[in-house]
DNA sequence: CCAAATGTTCATTATGTTCTGAAAGTACCT
DNA sequence: AGGTACTTTCAGAACATAATGAACATTTGG
């Protein structure tokens, strides 16, 4: 597959930005070619277009996989594998969300919780608890918060979204309108 | 300085995810201690407690303050520097999301944009270029809500995070309350 | 069943990142 | 100035991660 030189500057983009999105150099370059391209695309024609071996494509797409963001497709008459990106870029977006919370913060919150369980034997670790708890209390917000987000059905979240900068006239708002409705602050 | 099991175990754990979080394992260890202990440390303490050399701990420090991340201290007598977190909890999570936005996206968003300046040459390109409008906007409605809460004060954003699962439900409640008020969706 | 086409695995190699420690730098005493 | 207490830097070693490609596995049409 030929790339013009724009699409091409993208996907290597893509390919420097990878780690530092969870994935490596070429998982990041694969998808971003896959999302650029309107047909689905071969292993063995990632493997030209991108210049790395038709191994580490595998490896990739496993990879991929297992973050469901690509979708394998078939052609009639053909036993290659053709893949594409799965759902919309909002869908998208929350995967790579959802995959980094596993990574970043569910670990770190249960070991916070069992940390909490104990009792504080000094002053010295009874500082230390006070302030695990607070770490733990904004990442449970974190992350409570987050799949709201991801339950929200896409139109609010894009109301939401939207809504941008007001979303601090939004709470003036409510507390204005509504005082029996308040959640307790 | 003496760390009880549970102190140690935490610290580990932080050096574990440090690289998940955007720092090494160093550094995240040392901020760990750095959050859990009463007192500021001296970077000779930190190279002793950690085991980790002197010459570690320096670049450690000199990132954690590029990140804003510490401050440093002074005792009366003593030449040396202590160190200590800067801000509360909620700082410091604002300054790593910060951080974080400037290094995972803002290069993603200016090359996106110089690319959506140009032309479209083929169909190839228009479809690719759709795509990278969607990225586009995607992102800058992530940057600009983020930039939107950081703005937002402790207690307002406290307010918001409590609301937790109540999100949507504003939503509809200020849709029915009142329709004049509402965001273009 | 075979052969051809495609997909996967994994030991080795290549690349990238972090850590150490010795040397150099700085600041402050007397 | 010379001495001491501390900090910073950076080349190279140690370690970690990613990529290759040849060997192995699987599928399917005949």
């Amino acid at each position: 597959m030929e790339l013009t030189d724009k699409m091409q500057a993208f996907v290597m983009h893509c390919g420097e930005m990878g780690s530092r999105w969870g994935f490596n150099r070429t998982i990041g370059q694969m998808y971003a070619l896959l999302l650029i391209s309107e047909e689905p695309l071969s292993a063995n024609e990632l493997s030209q277009t991108l210049h790395i071996s038709r191994g580490n494509v595998s490896m990739g797409i496993k990879e991929l996989n297992s973050w469901q963001l690509i979708a394998t497709r078939h052609k009639p008459g053909d036993r290659k594998e053709y893949y594409q990106p799965a759902g919309s870029i909002w869908q998208m977006a929350n995967r790579v969300f959802e995959q980094r919370r596993k990574r970043e913060i569910d670990p770190t919150l249960s070991l916070l919780r069992d940390n909490l369980l104990d009792e504080p034997r000094d002053q010295q670790e009874r500082y230390a608890q006070q302030r695990l708890l607070e770490i733990h209390d904004l990442l449970e917000m974190i992350t409570e918060w987050a799949s709201e987000l991801q339950r929200l059905s896409p139109e609010k979240l894009s109301t939401l979204m939207k809504l941008g900068a007001g979303v601090s006239k939004i709470l003036d708002f409510r507390d204005k309108l509504s005082p029996k409705d308040r959640t307790e602050t």
